[in-house]
DNA sequence: GTTCATGCAAATCGTTTGCACAATG
DNA sequence: CATTGTGCAAACGATTTGCATGAAC
């Protein structure tokens, strides 16, 4: 573990978690993080999976992937385009690709995966939050 | 409306669901459109608005972006890197980009925003599930 | 007149939180 | 021993669903 400014203590179960996310590819759900580890900490919660994984991410060790399906947003253009999500507005702004761009020629990899779609999302801060 | 096989029917609040999103460029939550249209259909439902972002999505006549809170997975990786998600056996495989390439040098208009991050995610159908 | 759309309220699902007790340093 | 971690259960927020009624075709 690699805390900074010792603001969290040392427990089995994080650290356990922790190994976990760090010896897999499959990128686990916290549901079946729980059921991985309820044997080995029989009377584990899921709660507490889940504040110990919000831990991890807060520190920096693990990282979240949203594939989420609450909190959705719409857009009317279906073509696949990218995204701007500023972080202090929370607003999300339309990109636009230049001509051609796919950015699948630039994954290795991706041979023998048929490829239907992407989504491609740009994190950061907007032009009027800027300060 | 354009609807395949007369599957749905005609709604008054359904077309006017779809006129607003293919008239704004803010990436409403349904519940934002619930709001906008609670004064033109006073007793309106959330339900029916989520029911019908359904059916146009199912339709392909608008686009879900999920930036989720829930059903998140968790990557022991840190580092940025794309994902491909198989729609088939649903599961997350993390691939990797060549040196050096940067999504954002093929954006237009990312000029004055500053970026920190990005997601990429591929969606298709993974070697195991092709046939 | 059969089927789909709607409003309403209850249910569901992933996640978070308050609490009393246990473990850590 | 002061503080953080835990299990448990209740709360939460976004979304879905069952049901009876209303609109579309």
């Amino acid at each position: 573990m690699n805390y900074e400014a010792g603001k969290y203590r040392k427990s089995r179960q994080r650290d356990r978690i922790l190994e976990i996310l760090q010896n897999t590819k499959s990128h686990p759900t916290a549901d079946s993080i729980y059921i991985m580890l309820k044997e080995e900490f029989p009377d584990l919660s899921l709660g507490n999976v889940y504040r110990n994984l919000n831990i991890l991410v807060e520190t920096g060790m693990i990282q979240r992937l949203d594939f989420g399906s609450t909190f959705n947003r719409f857009d009317g253009n279906c073509n696949p385009h990218p995204h701007f999500i500023c972080e202090r507005c929370n607003s999300v702004i339309d990109l636009e690709m230049d001509e051609g761009f796919d950015p699948a020629k630039f994954i290795k990899d991706i041979d023998g995966k048929v490829v239907k779609n992407f989504t491609l999302e740009i994190f950061g801060i907007c032009e009027k939050c800027k300060h």
